[in-house]
DNA sequence: ATGATATCTGTACAAAGTACAGATAAGAGT
DNA sequence: ACTCTTATCTGTACTTTGTACAGATATCAT
């Protein structure tokens, strides 16, 4: 586990119990974009918790903003540790396999839409859909 | 009913049921963004139908491209009649009104992304998050 | 060490959507 | 118009993903 890690939690004043660590500790360890099914049996070859815990646990980091939740659609959510740069994805419609991408025109990407209707704009979520290699192989 | 409607039925070799028209008829005149349930709804103050009917001819319709599905995070999935040109929307944090944006960087927008890592893209979904003009005043 | 309370457990519940079997009816062919 | 094929519809049961709630536990401040 990453000391900034822990870091991160006193920040928000969060305690550091260990459902929460080894929540964290699966999603730097066990793979970028893990959904909460994937967590949950990851943990608990940590140690035993309930599902009610890690949920709590996603949607109190995500609220902290130490970890960031995509909800790609049709599919259950998908949580991962790289946060504050509003990144993109790019996601597999056979396999679900899912990378990032930055954004591709500058910095503070993509909050500017044609017309905005008045809205003040706080995101652009950006999720691209295709054929990963393996499976432009296998069709 | 716009005319045209029952000939891209036909062209899909798609029946021209009453629940199917219904559902139809219910995107082009009660809302631009709408959910199943309220399509239900609508609809079953014309007749009386299933739910798996709708949930039925709501596939069918996506899947022949008559009608496009968007799924916004965390809501139930929206319909729209506006279909071909890949345009993007603009949702209320609070409200959830929906809005369409055109695409802010030209004609086949969104699709080249900073690095596609050997994907094939063939879609780039693109949502907005903010707060309405009305949301903004009795916020 | 002690206490306040954030967190965890476990069960029940909810929302959104799908599976399946049998009944019905739309459209093709006569 | 009549019949047939089969797409579509109905209704119930089920699935998935996630939340609500009450009570037990354990973390951190003091």
């Amino acid at each position: 586990m990453h000391p900034e890690v822990k870091e991160l939690l006193r920040k928000s004043k969060m305690r550091l119990t260990a459902p929460r660590l080894a929540v964290l500790d699966v999603l730097e360890h066990e793979g970028k974009h893990r959904d909460a099914e994937f967590i949950a049996a990851a943990a608990r070859r940590r140690l035993k918790l309930s599902r009610q815990a890690v949920y709590d646990n996603l949607n109190a980091l995500v609220a902290a903003g130490i970890i960031r939740r995509i909800e790609p659609a049709g599919r259950p959510a998908l949580y991962e540790t790289r946060v504050g740069d509003n990144h993109h994805h790019l996601i597999c419609r056979r396999c679900y396999a899912t990378v990032d991408i930055d954004c591709a025109v500058g910095h503070a990407p993509c909050l500017q839409p044609s017309e905005d209707h008045g809205f003040v704009i706080d995101e652009a979520e950006v999720v691209y859909w295709g054929l990963c290699p393996t499976c432009q192989q296998n069709s």
